[in-house]
DNA sequence: GCCGATTATTAGGATAGACTAAGTTTCAGT
DNA sequence: ACTGAAACTTAGTCTATCCTAATAATCGGC
């Protein structure tokens, strides 16, 4: 399903059809609805960072344009329009994400930003042509998968790093896009999707988990190893796996 | 002037400092001050497709802004920081034109619409990475020069086709922006910046004119003659000469 | 120098989206 | 089952921008 962003027949300050904000809202309840597909008011306020009260108005009218199953008190499921509009601004930030990156040479931890305004302003038509001149890339720069105009689509939920046991290893499969500061910690790493990763130790109490990249080893928060998304590869020596 | 597009702490939902909306007046009355130095009501709110009611009111927040100076019953002046912004929206969007035709193969009559969305979200960094990839234009695809970061920046205001004489020569060396259709029929006669063309024939009363390119006579309107503007050449054999 | 036509402004209202403050519902722990 | 905290909604504002209808200023012709 392919939105308009056109009309205004003669008029240049157009109205968008899904507005900028309609767009961040219905983006926002498809990442926050990870669980029983539902998204909580809150979740969807702290992503976007406004008001919980804001939340709740929003709410109620996307449920008035037919764009979300929206229950007070319980949060909002996508309908299927709402979630068509979701993924098709996912696939315009996306893809301008890897086009910033892969053409005009920005850095990974650079480009949510500027793919964050954008996204809104640009046509199909434009991002099929970054699509097509980076030959329709399947994955953004951290590893997201990018939604064709098809309708089927799903997101993997790879395990986190953190919970791989002692010993066990992986390949770093997706990392997080919103936060710089990671990015670039990752970068220096070397932790990029594809990477291969070992769990060398784990300190107890929810401490610092022990990864070796390449050849050299490193200390890593927990909470990083939380956001850095990996696929199990063959065990190693020792192989104690925990479960989560 | 650079002007700040990002802040909003933590937010994603960010206000623009300058709104698309004031990014567009400004836009309007730089390119409707062609005369005196000052846009008047009307002249906007055709520009903009928008009533005049609307301007009034529009002019007067963009005077306490500091932006414009403006008079009631007379017009709307650029300040020097009004200035300053509608020259780096216009460099956005001149850039974000030259990009879309240079690199994604736009054709020169689709990209003003692309560009008018664009020009609005694009941030400086991302202007300013595309100019580099293109070697720093100084023309867009339709012969306008973009404005740099530097202060110091005229438009040169060639004559029209429409006010060559019979026998007069020139070089094509802007065309409008805004019109597809336009656009596609100059092109279609190979009327780009830097043609050649020799004005044939002039029907009386308004009427068409006939004009060489290349090879090839076409007869045009008077209206799209108005709109092509050329640097006079040497003249060809009869050389009268008309004077506006 | 008046008068109608044009042009511009004010007045009043709509919508989208955000906020704060106050009230309501849910839920977990006793 | 009660009760307080947390989560959520409602109510009432605010800003930006648009609109239409009514009013006001200017200007070109006589």
């Amino acid at each position: 399903m392919q939105h308009t962003r056109a009309p205004a027949p003669g008029a240049f300050l157009e109205k968008r059809v899904p507005t900028p904000a309609v767009e961040d809202y219905l983006k926002a309840i498809y990442k926050a609805s990870r669980g029983d597909g539902a998204a909580s008011t809150s979740a969807v306020a702290d992503a976007l960072g406004v008001s919980a009260a804001s939340v709740s108005g929003m709410l109620r009218r996307l449920s008035e344009r037919g764009l979300i199953e929206y229950e007070r008190y319980y949060g909002a499921r996508l309908t299927g329009d709402g979630r068509a509009a979701a993924l098709d601004t996912i696939r315009r930030h996306r893809i301008l994400e890897s086009f910033l990156v892969e053409v005009l040479g920005y850095s990974w931890d650079s480009v949510h930003e500027e793919a964050e305004r954008l996204e809104h302003a640009a046509s199909e038509e434009l991002v099929d042509r970054m699509a097509a001149a980076l030959g329709d890339p399947e994955e953004d720069p951290h590893g997201a998968p990018i939604p064709g105009t098809g309708v089927e689509f799903r997101e993997r939920a790879w395990p986190a790093l953190a919970e791989l046991g002692v010993g066990e290893r992986g390949v770093v499969r997706r990392v997080p896009d919103e936060s710089p500061e990671a990015l670039r910690y990752l970068g220096e790493l070397g932790l990029r999707p594809g990477a291969r990763v070992t769990v060398i130790d784990r300190a107890p109490m929810d401490g610092p988990i022990t990864v070796r990249v390449g050849v050299t080893e490193r200390v890593l928060g927990r909470e990083l190893c939380g956001f850095v998304r990996v696929e199990r590869a063959g065990a190693g020596a020792r192989g104690e796996v925990e479960h989560v």
